[in-house]
DNA sequence: AGGTGACATGTAATCGATTACATTTTGCGA
DNA sequence: TCGCAAAATGTAATCGATTACATGTCACCT
């Protein structure tokens, strides 16, 4: 079943047939007409190989994130699919697992199936296959690393606004002494945020105590262990701010298991919005990321490369905001 | 850069460089030393739809889901895209939404890019666009719905097992009057959970009330609804088993809302142990259905058909167990 | 030395679309 | 009615690989 079988059908070349279905205007409606009957009867579908391999263009583009069963992905993924397939696009998508090896799998793919773009939304990257992907000028955005060139954008999250609303929160219920559990330091974003926070405390005119900012992992025992130390200080913590809400569910955990009550004792506020947290106990007062958002941001800043809009790359912002749900209250 | 250019570094035919590429054991050492060095130094990567326009083979397989946000696939998702990509198969992932129209755009892409099979993994299939790919004999993998014919196959998901296993737990706890929200009862899979638990109920001899059994939407706020209707009888349950851990979720608001307790009042089992069901208030006695092996197996499926192992079809089935956590007590 | 078979390599057709260019048809004005 | 531009359609080259078939090379045996 291909282009000539219904070009046969249809009593045409198959020229006419790619041309009326690709809704060039100069088909008349008469044979157009005869085309579509004839491509309904067959039940014909075009080959999208054949087209890519003459046309240089796939319509598919390359989604690559870390691991599609942490909760922060899917969402994204959706926003990034939802998209495209409204602008009539494909989506590859391929989990790293936090594992170099399978990005250069997955890089290599997207180049073997000349991908149109790529978004690249892991934290880590890899330097090397960045370029392997220059090399061949395919279009890429990234996820909050700053770089922006030529056919290169950035999406970046805006994480210092959700940090100030926090931070004003908290300081309206009274709190005066906050602390901070942070994602890894060798993560960009991690450090975005903790320098905001770092930011705004000093604004604010908190506080200021180098033992009130704790590494955690962005996971939950990071966060539980975190939060012990935290625990353990000699004057502990009022409100605690955390990198993500992983870590705030640790947090939690490690607050219960103090015998401590959240937001009686120690008032808590996570970092991302995932769905979980609005079922921990209490519901999780924490930042909305919107990663659907992301998603989708992430894609129109591909199309704009790939569209020729703007093909020296550009910078694109996404905000947050707080949402207060039950773990903050006035302090004692 | 294409395959002529490495064939013309390399000092030899566009065929040698393609059987040096596939391993082709005709090629002397010395002659695929050259040309793996001359890919080498051009970094070349051979141009997939190239290669799937004339081998037919598109090493790549289709992965059909409802939604990804919904917490029940991207598990499923990793499962399936981790083997494939361990035995160099890519997929293409498409998201319902539900929705009978986008199923068909997913259909149609699948054809279009000449898939080597699809896994259908949605509740609602339409017999129309199944046809579709049938008559394209496209293998094709379901989920539970029992329909196994030629290149067809079948994963399905032993729901029983888990759920005597519940009955009995609650049984040993000394619990008899056991309720169950179901899922919507146009889901196979729904209907097939419900089934078993009547069963099982009757095997153990515990008492039967068609007031028991209320029919949720495996939606939080159905669970929430299904289970204040439980809880308006003259004689509510000691225990309730769910056809899903959202609808657990929902029943377990429900239950608080009411100022009662679980498991003090009443033990709650839920189904699919889905990440979240850990982390509720108190974590959630559920019936887990490993996701990652659903997708490992559908994959495999596929691949038998695709192999030729077994062109018929066949059922597969995936097993489910009961991790007890703490909803779940002795009755009063 | 010449013949034979095994191994190695090359030539060119092929997959199914798109599209530049060529050709035919149409409509309209003179 | 004829001429000519515009509109419609057709012909064939092209994309980049695979692979059937053709050809070439070499070692070894008689």
């Amino acid at each position: 079943m291909n282009i000539k079988e219904v070009a046969t059908k249809a009593r045409v070349s198959t020229a006419t047939v790619s041309r009326t279905m690709n809704g060039n205007p100069l088909v008349s409606p008469k044979t157009a007409d005869k085309v579509w009957r004839a491509i309904r009867e067959l039940g014909y579908y075009p080959n999208s190989h054949a087209r890519t391999l003459v046309s240089g263009r796939s319509r598919l583009l390359g989604l690559i994130i870390s691991d599609i069963a942490n909760p922060f992905f899917p969402e994204l993924v959706k926003g990034f699919e939802d998209t495209a397939i409204q602008r009539d696009y494909n989506v590859m998508v391929s989990n790293t697992g936090y594992d170099s090896t399978r990005m250069a799998i997955a890089v290599r793919r997207m180049i073997e199936h000349q991908v149109d773009g790529v978004a690249i939304m892991t934290s880590e990257i890899d330097r090397h296959l960045v370029d392997e992907l220059s090399k061949r000028s395919v279009p890429m955005v990234f996820l909050d690393v700053g770089m922006v060139k030529k056919r290169v954008s950035n999406v970046c999250v805006d994480y210092a606004a959700g940090i100030r609303e926090s931070i004003d929160h908290l300081h309206e219920l009274g709190h005066r002494r906050i602390a901070f559990i942070s994602g890894p330091m060798d993560l960009k974003s991690a450090r975005v945020r903790r320098k905001a926070f770092q930011k705004f405390v000093e604004a604010k005119q908190l506080q200021q105590d180098s033992s009130l900012i704790v590494e955690g992992n962005h996971k939950i025992d990071g966060g539980q262990a975190a939060m012990n130390k935290l625990l353990a200080l000699r004057r502990p913590p009022t409100a605690v701010l955390t990198s993500n809400d992983l870590s705030a569910i640790g947090a939690l955990r490690a607050i219960h298991a103090a015998g401590l009550q959240v937001p009686g004792d120690i008032s808590l506020i996570g970092f991302d919005d995932i769905e979980l947290s609005q079922y921990t106990d209490p519901p999780l007062t924490t930042v909305r990321l919107s990663r659907q958002e992301l998603g989708r941001t992430a894609f129109e800043a591909l199309m704009n490369i790939i569209d020729g809009v703007s093909d020296s790359g550009a910078e694109f912002a996404v905000s947050t905001h707080l949402i207060v749900r039950e773990s903050t209250s006035p302090g004692r």
